[in-house]
DNA sequence: CGCGAGCTTGAGGCGATTCAACTGTCGTGG
DNA sequence: CCACGACAGTTGAATCGCCTCAAGCTCGCG
């Protein structure tokens, strides 16, 4: 599988959040080394404190997982061409979690970027603040899974996945008119959504027949975006591309405000 | 409810992650004031770029709920006495969310704390790891959060959730003997562990009824903290106070390592 | 005393799980 | 070229965990 280089992904997504002057342009594109290799089920990054330090996901996909003591396992995050696996410096729990390959990965070293920002952060001063919002977007994505884990219907989760997919491939240039990677065994999508692979089954089998989705061979598409968020209570995105949600802290894209007042006090009308 | 003052909290906190000089100490001690007080379902703090700058909460609990279209509420974190609520100057996504008071509260502006560290970093810089490594504790209970929701039965998130609150009473000094303040109402709960009022009811009780637990009037106590762990796959956390668990990143303390394989190719065993 | 918020309990139903089998599609080696 | 195993996806049947609806209960408080 040939794509784009690792530098050309992460660039991609950092001009979305943040402006570059030439020097930050040129340290992201001296990402584009030649990739070491892993193979699926191999680990990218180690558990807790980091050996190498952080790599650039330039194909492939991976998953940050927890195994839980009887042998179930819970996806915690994921990770797709363009992400940064590993401790990017401040020690977070989810960027400290070990990195498994969901398939075959090719990745750079991406340690020098960092160093070279710490030793003059001045003027790599955007590029740094981009980074930051990367990972703010790590923690938003984090905040939508507790969501869907907590109150969505299978349905519903395996939409909101699809369509976060579908969104972040779109950042990195992967979609092709509603076609993306999607690289995913069902039993891996169940670790994730927190269902058996069963019910994954029976319930991508549903959205298809609706024709919201398709899945084949590693690509997924999604003929309408709208109709399909509808359903999945995903918040609409505003189809324009590099709106900066990101770029100094503003809100995740999920949430409606209100005050927090019991159940019994709110009305139910939707599905 | 009379109590610790905020600085007394917070500084037992920071304590038991960093070595604070007199100057920090002095610093967090000076949050010693008169605290504003807020009813229940008042909002602590706002959604998205934040006005009077993070509160530091003295007395009483809070949450950040997620509000869906359909009336539906997910609560992604709560506050307990000696946690901060509100944008701490990182932008993080889950400390920009709403905060909502549960229970009638009372907070300190910690503004002025996080000011004087930002004015003078290198004479604070203890202080300024120990507050970064409460921000990680935060985010290590967001993954303990996913796996509660993703992966667990309705016993063992509730009594998951219970075991949280215990530790984090304890390390602000607030479990006397097993018994610690539990506020909240069982439908609370439910928001905040994906599960109905009434589930919730009926495995609170039945945990009751196996004296592992005793919720009555607003306290909470677990008779034998070691065996609801083992029902709950609650990591065993070291009874020693002061354990350095977060002192400069290592890990969350509830993920087991090994290689991600299927499922399939792993074994069941407990429960 | 009466009200309301929170807690408790029962009955019935649905959604998701489990177990078990079967299908389809590769890649490999005889 | 086809037999084979490995792996992913698909389907059926039975069961169970959790949800919803609907009362009734308890306690604190005005």
């Amino acid at each position: 599988m040939i794509g784009p280089t690792g530098g050309e992904l992460l660039l991609r997504r950092l001009q979305s959040v943040a402006v570059l002057n030439p020097n930050e342009t040129a340290l992201i594109l001296s990402l584009n080394q030649r990739p070491r290799r892993h193979p699926v089920r191999s680990q990218i990054s180690a558990d807790g404190f980091d050996s190498s330090g952080p790599r650039l996901i330039v194909s492939g996909w991976a998953c940050r997982p927890r195994i839980l003591p009887d042998g179930r396992c819970q996806i915690l995050s994921t990770l797709l061409p363009g992400d940064l696996a590993g401790d990017t410096g401040d020690g977070r729990p989810l960027a400290q979690a070990a990195v498994i390959a969901l398939t075959d990965m090719a990745t750079v070293g991406a340690r020098s970027v960092f160093d070279t920002i710490a030793r003059d952060p001045g003027l790599y001063r955007n590029l740094g603040r981009g980074l930051q919002a990367l990972g703010r977007m790590e923690e938003a994505q984090l905040l939508d899974h507790v969501v869907r884990l907590g109150r969505q219907s299978a349905i519903q989760r395996v939409a909101h996945q699809l369509l976060e997919f579908y969104h972040r491939c779109r950042a990195v240039g992967l979609v092709d008119g509603g076609r993306f990677p999607m690289p995913l065994t069902q039993e891996t999508l169940a670790d994730m959504l927190g269902l058996s692979l069963v019910h994954v089954n029976r319930t991508i089998t549903q959205l298809k027949r609706q024709n919201m989705i398709e899945v084949r061979s590693g690509i997924a598409h999604i003929s309408d975006v709208a109709q399909l968020a509808l359903i999945a209570d995903y918040p609409a995105a505003d189809e324009k591309e590099g709106a900066p949600r990101f770029g100094d802290g503003s809100r995740s894209g999920g949430s409606e405000l209100g005050e927090y007042t019991p159940a019994s006090a709110r009305q139910q009308s939707c599905l």
